[in-house]
This record gives structure tokens, C-alpha cells and sequence, in this order.
RNA sequence: GAUUCCGUAGCUCAGUUGGCAGAGCAAGCGACUUUUAAUCGCUAGGUCCUGGGUUCGAGCCCCAGCGGAAUCACCA
């Protein structure tokens, strides 16, 4: 364990105490006898492995080695490498040498096969004695290399032999194959472009620890070419959101991730503190209100992807910061976000299926897709989304209309819910989290419209029906993966609720951090638009479309509590 | 924050009723020019998460703590 080698370090660098009994205990000091701290440490840590490594690396430096190359030009990933594999003109060289053999002619062929170069960590290393096989990897793929004794000169043949796994070598020669038809560059060139020092997961199992692969992504990435995969495909959908939001004329914005005032979601912040100016600020739940003062502004079509901070639990779907698009379109409304939302996830479905084409249970655009697994369910993005309406879905799962109160609170008493002391529209959502919520079809994509406006404090009513919130929430695979509102931009109605905010919402350790955005109803007040807003977790999308179960699959660092230091002060 | 489960070699894992700490891979030395988790011989490698307790004796039982996972709670 990584704890038990960091507190190996942590007693050897420990400075005598006062009631040792040996004098002059320092690590500098190689001839003092250890105590029983730094004995127990030297038994524990990787040393023997480490030191093997550390041995190579002096042997490599005595003998004009540098194990920590430079750089390299015209390099070649693995899988183009591969792909430049030709078994015809592979054929015709083999001929040809066993022709040569035969007439023992001492002529040289002429090699027609592609040169490469190429570089990769070693993750195989099998040693036949005058013959050496490497399994390269980098992000693109696997590759083996072979080296004979025969074709390189002696000093890089003893390299090639005495390479460790996790080694990071530069190859070149001609793409060719082995006898059992391996793919493979057979190398007459090869260097070290960087000595490990660190021993390496199991081979053949990997790091299948998930706290491990967390803490080590490093790791986890070149062991788990999952893992790599996973990451290139969060890196290209976020690229192709980037690139959808632009196409449809909205502009990029950043806006502060530390805020005097956390608004713009019911959530608990983290606080932070400025130095210089003495103020206690908080990292942001969301980019809601600053980016609607850019609408007050007159910038039409704004949007962010960016981190958001709660501090809440954690568990599959959630994790403290959490990246988010939000989205603002003026003279929309819920509906423009409807269509932008669909048109946006299926887009990025067909190019995930695309992505993985030929995949199990992976099935295209034009394949009657695009359908993606997501655990046991096989999700269907075709268009359009499934739409249900936050009363019908209500009625479908309990049973009974949301309207009919009595009902609606006898069944929240069965579920074990508090109601007296809450309002009929909190009632009512309860009863819809524990009945309606699991009827959701997880394998479609479902729009759930029509909300509460009792739950909705910053979404404008319907002009007819002012209990019902002209918001809607996206359903995908079990998860709520974002929210959409016509906005409010009445400031009179907007500065009620959020004093109504104040006065009823949260316990009493919410409410001291909560305070009223006065600068954002001065906005509201000059005017703004009317508009519709998005909020997608990015995330969730990413599991989604790459079918991980856990949030913390999808995050290249994760929130973790700090590796164990237990037993040392 | 609650409950349950888990923590043994660098990694992946066994460990019987409480009775000498185990395997595979990785490592070191040696053999091998077509391997694919190469193979074969030899060698070495342990704070059984930490701290207490029970016991003649604890990896195993009990208590507390640390870390993780799952479920729940929290969560516009």
C-alpha cells in the first residue's frame, strides 16, 4: 500500500527525537544502526523492486546510456504503425530472403516494407535469447516490437534484453510480421526513452482497485486501455458540445467561480477567502445569474462548460465539483431549449455509436440507432425523445391525480414522509420522487414537462396556469442529466420569490449562507429578454455515452479523502 | 451523516475450527532466434490497514480509528 511506503520515507526523514538512544540517527549518516522504525520501513517499502530498476538506470548512465532521452522526431503512432502493415509485400521479402538463402548468395535484399518510428511504454517483454519481443502501447493502441541479435548492434540488443516493464522506448524499422503472423516493427534501431522506476501492476489482471485507479490515473490509464478510451471520448464529446453550441451562434463565456454570493441553485457551498480583501467568498453552485446578466447586457446566445462546486455528498451520479453546460437563448423559451437539448444529446449519441461502431450492442445512425448500452439497458436516442407531462407521469405512478391533495397526503403518510408541516405542491413532489420518477422509461430519453412552480422559484409560469412552471427535466438511463426553464425576467416577481427563498427555504445552517442577489434583480430591473436556459450535466452524458456506472469513471481525478497516513502523527 | 461489506507480497487473489504466512504474475540469477499471460530451473520478497482487547496462542474473535465500495440520507 501507497501509505505504508510514504510513511517509510516519513521515518527516515523524522529527526532524532531526544529520548533515542542512538546519537546522530540521520539519513545522511549510512553507518548509524537503524532503530526499529526505520528496520521495519526498510522491510516494507518497494525497495527491492525499486532498486533493481535504480541498478539499470546506473548501469545504462556508466555505459553512455541517458535514460531519460529526448525528443524525436517523426514519430508514428501504434495503430497508424500497424495499419501500414502490408501481408503482400511482407510475402514477396520473405520470398525473396528464402531465395537468397537458398542460393546462398551473400547479397543483401532490398527491403520494399514500410519504415517506422515509434515510440510506446513496454507492457510485454519476453526474452527467447537471441530474440526479444516488446509489447509497445501509447493512446492509439498496441504494437509489438522485435528485436534480433542479428539485426541490431550488441549494446542496443542488451538493452532490449534488460528493459523493464513500464520502460517508455523509441523503435524504428520496417513494419513487418512474425512467423505466427504477429504484426510487428522489426526494430534495427531502439533507445530508451524513459527508465520507470515504478513497479507495475499485475500484467495480465491490471489495477482493478477502483480507489487505486482513482488516486493512480496514471496508472489506470496506459493499464487500462478502457480507461484511456473512456477519457478520449469525454475529451472529444465535450469538443463536438463546444463545437454544436458555436455552429448554432452562441458565445462562449466564463464567468466567476468565486462568488460573494452563491445563487443560481438550492445547493450548499463551499467557502473560500480572499487575502488581500479581507472578503469571505463562495465557489459557485452555478453560473445562472452572472450568465443572465449577460443577457441584460445584450448578448443573445451565451454558454458555459464549466465546473460547479456542492458541497454535498458523493455517490455514483454525484461528485462535488462537477463539470456543466448552461446554456441561455434570448426570445427563447423552454421549448427552443427542448429541441437544442434533443438535437444536442442525439448528435452526440451518433457520433458516441459512431465512435464504437461494431461494438456488442453498440448500433449506429444508420444502423436503426443510434442505441447505446448503458449497463444492463440498451438506450435508444432515436428522435424524437419521449415526452410526458409532470401530471400524467404523476398519475401514472401513483395512481391518482396530483390534484386530488387528500390522496396525494395520505400516500405521502404510507411513504414515511413528514407531510403536515409542508406545503401541498411539496407534498405532491415527494410522492412523485418515490412513485413517478421510477416509471420513466430509463432506455428513452424522456422530457418531463410541466413543473410545480412551487418548486421552480427561478422558472416563469404558465400565462394560464401560474401553478405550473414552463420547465421541463431530462431523463436518460435512470438519471437526471439537466433541467430547462422559460425564464423569469418580471424583476418584482423575481425579488418575491427569492425573499420567499430566504424566509421558507432550507434549516437554519442553510440559511447563513444564503443572502439576496440584489445586483441581479438591478439587472432584471434594466431588462432582460425573455429567454429559455439549459443546464446539462456533462458528466452524466459522459457515463452515458460511455457506459461507466460511476461518476468517478468519467472524472480523471475525483474528489478522494487524502491517501491514509494512519499510525503516524 | 447512517447501515452493510471489504482492506493479506509491487499487482491480482487464496488462507479451513484461533495453532509455523500461501499461489500466480512482477523482481533477481541462469537457459532459449518466432513469442502472444512465452516456457523451463534456481533465489529472494510480509507492519496480514492502524491502535487496543480476549486468549497459552489472533490474518481469523471483540472494541475503536483510518481508507474504499455498495445502499440510504442530503442534492432545483
Amino acid at each position: 500500500m501507497s501509505g505504508q511506503r510514504d510513511r517509510g520515507g516519513y521515518h527516515r526523514q523524522r529527526p532524532p527525537t531526544p529520548s533515542s538512544s542512538a546519537p546522530n540517527m540521520s539519513a545522511a549518516d549510512p553507518s548509524n544502526v537503524p532503530d526499529a522504525a526505520s528496520a521495519r520501513s526498510a522491510v516494507t517499502d518497494t525497495s527491492e523492486l525499486v532498486e533493481a530498476r535504480r541498478a539499470k538506470l546506473s548501469a545504462w548512465r556508466s555505459q553512455g546510456i541517458e535514460p531519460y532521452g529526448k525528443r524525436v522526431e517523426g514519430l508514428v503512432g501504434l495503430a497508424e504503425a500497424r495499419a501500414r502493415f502490408d501481408a503482400e509485400v511482407q510475402a514477396a521479402y520473405d520470398e525473396a530472403v528464402a531465395a537468397a538463402k537458398a542460393s546462398s548468395s551473400s547479397e543483401s535484399v532490398d527491403d520494399p516494407r514500410d519504415r517506422v518510428r515509434v515510440a510506446g511504454r513496454v507492457m510485454q517483454h519476453r526474452d527467447l535469447g537471441k530474440l526479444v519481443f516488446l509489447s509497445l502501447r501509447d493512446h492509439t493502441g498496441d504494437l509489438q516490437a522485435t528485436i534480433s541479435k542479428a539485426l541490431v548492434p550488441a549494446d542496443a540488443f542488451e538493452l532490449a534484453k534488460r528493459l523493464d516493464y513500464g520502460d517508455i522506448v523509441v523503435c524504428e524499422g520496417p513494419i513487418g510480421a512474425t512467423r505466427r503472423g504477429e504484426t510487428c516493427v522489426w526494430a534495427d534501431r531502439i533507445e530508451l526513452a524513459c527508465k520507470s522506476l515504478f513497479p507495475p501492476p499485475e500484467k495480465w489482471h491490471g489495477l482493478v482497485d477502483p480507489e487505486h485507479r482513482s488516486r493512480r490515473r496514471y496508472l489506470d490509464l496506459h493499464v487500462n486501455p478502457d480507461s484511456m478510451r473512456t477519457f478520449t471520448a469525454r475529451s472529444r464529446t465535450i469538443s463536438r458540445i463546444r463545437r454544436f453550441m458555436e455552429d448554432r451562434g452562441f458565445l462562449e463565456v466564463e464567468t466567476p467561480m468565486m462568488q460573494p454570493i452563491a445563487g443560481g441553485a438550492a445547493a450548499r457551498p463551499f467557502t473560500t477567502h480572499h487575502n488581500a480583501l479581507d472578503l469571505e467568498l463562495f465557489m459557485r453552485v452555478a453560473p445562472e445569474l452572472y450568465l443572465k446578466r449577460l443577457l441584460v447586457g445584450g448578448m443573445p446566445k451565451v454558454f458555459e462548460i464549466n465546473r460547479n462546486f456542492r458541497n454535498e455528498g458523493v455517490d455514483r451520479s454525484h461528485n462535488p465539483e462537477f463539470t456543466a453546460l448552461e446554456a441561455y437563448e434570448a426570445f427563447g423559451d423552454s421549448g427552443t431549449m427542448m429541441e437544442l437539448t434533443e438535437s444536442l444529446v442525439h448528435r452526440l449519441a451518433v457520433a458516441s455509436a459512431e465512435d464504437r461502431r461494431g461494438e456488442d450492442r453498440v448500433r449506429t445512425g444508420d444502423e436503426d440507432g443510434p442505441i447505446l448500452p448503458f449497463g444492463d439497458l440498451d438506450i435508444d436516442y432515436r428522435r424524437p425523445f419521449d415526452r410526458i407531462t409532470y401530471e400524467d407521469l404523476f398519475e401514472r405512478g401513483a395512481g391518482f391525480s396530483c390534484r386530488e391533495i387528500d390522496r396525494v397526503r395520505a400516500r405521502a403518510r404510507e411513504i414515511g414522509i413528514d407531510e403536515a408541516k409542508l406545503d401541498d405542491w411539496f407534498v405532491v413532489n415527494e410522492v412523485f420522487e418515490h412513485d413517478a420518477e421510477p416509471c420513466i422509461d430509463p432506455a428513452r430519453p424522456t422530457f418531463v414537462v410541466d413543473w410545480p412552480s412551487a418548486i421552480s422559484p427561478l422558472t416563469r409560469a404558465h400565462a394560464d396556469r401560474p401553478e405550473i412552471a414552463d420547465r421541463w427535466d431530462i431523463f436518460i438511463g435512470g438519471m437526471e442529466v439537466g433541467p430547462a426553464y422559460t425564464e423569469l425576467n418580471d424583476p418584482d416577481v423575481q425579488l418575491e420569490r427569492f425573499e420567499a427563498q430566504l424566509r421558507d427555504g432550507g434549516d437554519d445552517e442553510e440559511r447563513t449562507f444564503r443572502s439576496l442577489d440584489r445586483d441581479f434583480i438591478d439587472a432584471l430591473r434594466v431588462g432582460m429578454p425573455p429567454a429559455g436556459g439549459l443546464g446539462l450535466g456533462i458528466d452524466r452524458l459522459v457515463m452515458l455515452l460511455t457506459d461507466r456506472a460511476s461518476i468517478r469513471d468519467v472524472i480523471l481525478f475525483p474528489l478522494l479523502r487524502p491517501a491514509s497516513e494512519a499510525g503516524v502523527e
